[in-house]
DNA sequence: GGCATATAATAAGCGTGCTTATAATGTGCA
DNA sequence: TGCACATTATAAGCACGCTTATTATATGCC
């Protein structure tokens, strides 16, 4: 009954299978796991607007707006008027939101370190150390790009 | 600019950027990469049902009929009545299927070739270990892999 | 035989992320 | 000044996977 699966197979499952471990444990707070990374990275730039957002996680701007309405529907964050542009709104944590953060996070790490049960310290780093290149090879960040692109480099 | 993130979150943006990937290279077969997972799977196991198959996945079988249901209309899989069982429908693949999956599959090893770039291949192995083992933690399989499994001595 | 329970497939609804498209606003340049 | 283009936010629609619930069919037990 082996089945060889090959690695971006085995990425998809750990994926599917963190997030649903998460939803298991998480159902009371009201909050996901991409919630929780959001606010997360909003806790350390607040005042950001959503397309600058959506640029930091590599992520489409319709997803981190969509994102925002459920967030802030939940009362997790809020949007603001950009006094100074008035198409964009600057995002920022609640009271409630910055409450539940700690909370949230050691959850996250209790169902992390459950998924990595068994695996030594140096696979673990390794492991990390991995994924972060995978992660960059799949970027489309164009500080760390591949190739050199040429533009009107018209014959 | 850095920032720190866990195993978790890291996990999943790989998985998102993997999908991501293969969307943009895709899009003409019109194959999904979820669809080939599940027919790489069903190729080896044809004539199992839909319950079968989603067991084997550690999926929900709602999950698999959907992925049945538009697999189905691209004409990839049929589904057969079983006559022993008339709630049951026992899944194949359609020539069609069977025709684009070395393609498909040549395509995502490209994919997932081009997402380890830059890995040696000691550290490819230990990812694929460290992430087998990631899932087995998660698995919601009784059994089978939490323990040490005893593999047929009296050979 | 008949009822309780189990199982197979599927519907409805939600979160997450994508594509493509649109409206409103800002900016650069002739 | 005014027009072309860029940028910001958002809508609509799709794939994927989950939860909860429903229908049809099997099976076990009295």
């Amino acid at each position: 009954m082996e089945h060889k699966t090959s690695l971006g197979f085995l990425i998809t499952d750990a994926a599917r299978l963190l997030r649903r471990r998460f939803e298991q444990s998480s159902r009371q707070f009201g909050m996901t796991a991409a919630q929780l990374h959001i606010l997360g990275r909003l806790s350390k730039i607040e005042g950001i607007n959503q397309a600058g957002l959506a640029a930091l996680l590599d992520m489409e701007p319709i997803t981190v707006c969509r994102h925002v309405d459920r967030m802030e529907t939940a009362g997790l964050i809020e949007r603001r008027q950009d006094p100074n542009d008035r198409r964009v709104r600057t995002l920022h944590i609640t009271d409630k939101g910055r409450e539940l953060l700690p909370d949230m996070r050691n959850l996250a790490n209790e169902i992390f370190e459950e998924a990595q049960n068994g695996l030594p310290e140096g696979t673990r780093a390794t492991l990390m150390t991995a994924l972060e290149k995978i992660v960059s090879n799949l970027s489309e960040r164009p500080g760390e790009e591949v190739e050199p692109q040429r533009q009107h480099v018209e014959a």
